[in-house]
DNA sequence: ATACTTGCAAACGCTTTGCAGTTAT
DNA sequence: ATAACTGCAAAGCGTTTGCAAGTAT
């Protein structure tokens, strides 16, 4: 996806950081480099396992982790599927839309920020969040 | 709280909907009314557990899912501290000002999709999640 | 060579379930 | 009276941990 980070970027990030490059690393760049849903840590086991069978949980968990805290990763729990992990978008500040079927994303500019009002003075606001949920062009013209 | 729902709304909707007031659930009601924090389950049974000592976890969990699932409370997960509730606010459409220390929410009225623009047409928009994050002025103030 | 990473197994915490006894209607 | 609710115990699920063997640097 054009949006996405390309596997370079973070595998360049991960050897900043002193990380080692192995095989279940680059694999799992290449995963998320190449799509712009998200998911859970049991689809990254089940696509992991493709190509190294013996690959663990915990070592999917160690390594979701890890990129989430770099940065890499953005953790999203989702109310009726939990927690789910998806590249950050790290092109320019942005939001998302979010289809509640597919949980596809489509991103757009628009920033609440630059018109809210009425906020009270004495509160320091360090960050936000807005997603609009709905349904997307395919799942509406697709029978499900 | 002024913008919660009182304890007789909470009690009348159960009744409503052909459940039985408990004492616990009579409790239940009292605590989100009187609260504008997020709770945890556990908070919620450190709570009941003064009145009722006896109170287990598993009834805490099906009173609380019960008024999720009714619309009295809501559900948020924090990614640091797990699933939490609180009472829905009935009264009008707002968004919350919410402390990243202390968890207290501030209601404020601006509605981004006000002024949203650029999204895609083909979209079906259902809702949108809007908050804002930040150190409210008492935690700003106390040290801690 | 060394420090990091993996897979295994076990533990952990949170949440749900089945069931028998109890309670609100 | 009866249908719903509770508490108990146990199970379930997702996630984390300790450790020995393996691997990237």
């Amino acid at each position: 996806m054009a949006e996405n980070q390309t596997v370079q970027t973070m595998l360049d990030a991960m050897s900043k950081k002193g990380w080692r490059i192995t095989d279940q690393r680059r694999r799992l760049a290449e995963l998320f480099s190449t799509t712009d849903e998200y998911l859970s840590p049991k689809d990254v086991y089940e696509y992991m396992r493709q190509k190294y069978p013996s690959v663990s949980f915990d070592t999917i968990y160690r390594n979701l982790r890890l990129l989430s805290e770099m940065g890499i990763l953005e953790q999203f729990y989702f109310l009726d599927s939990g927690l789910k992990f998806k590249a950050n978008c790290s092109t320019h500040h942005h939001h998302h839309l979010i289809c509640v079927n597919c949980e596809k994303t489509v991103t757009f500019d628009y920033c609440p920020m630059w018109h809210v009002s009425g906020l009270p003075e004495q509160f320091d606001i360090l960050n936000h969040r807005f997603e609009i949920y709905g349904i997307c062009n395919e799942c509406k013209t697709t029978a499900n």
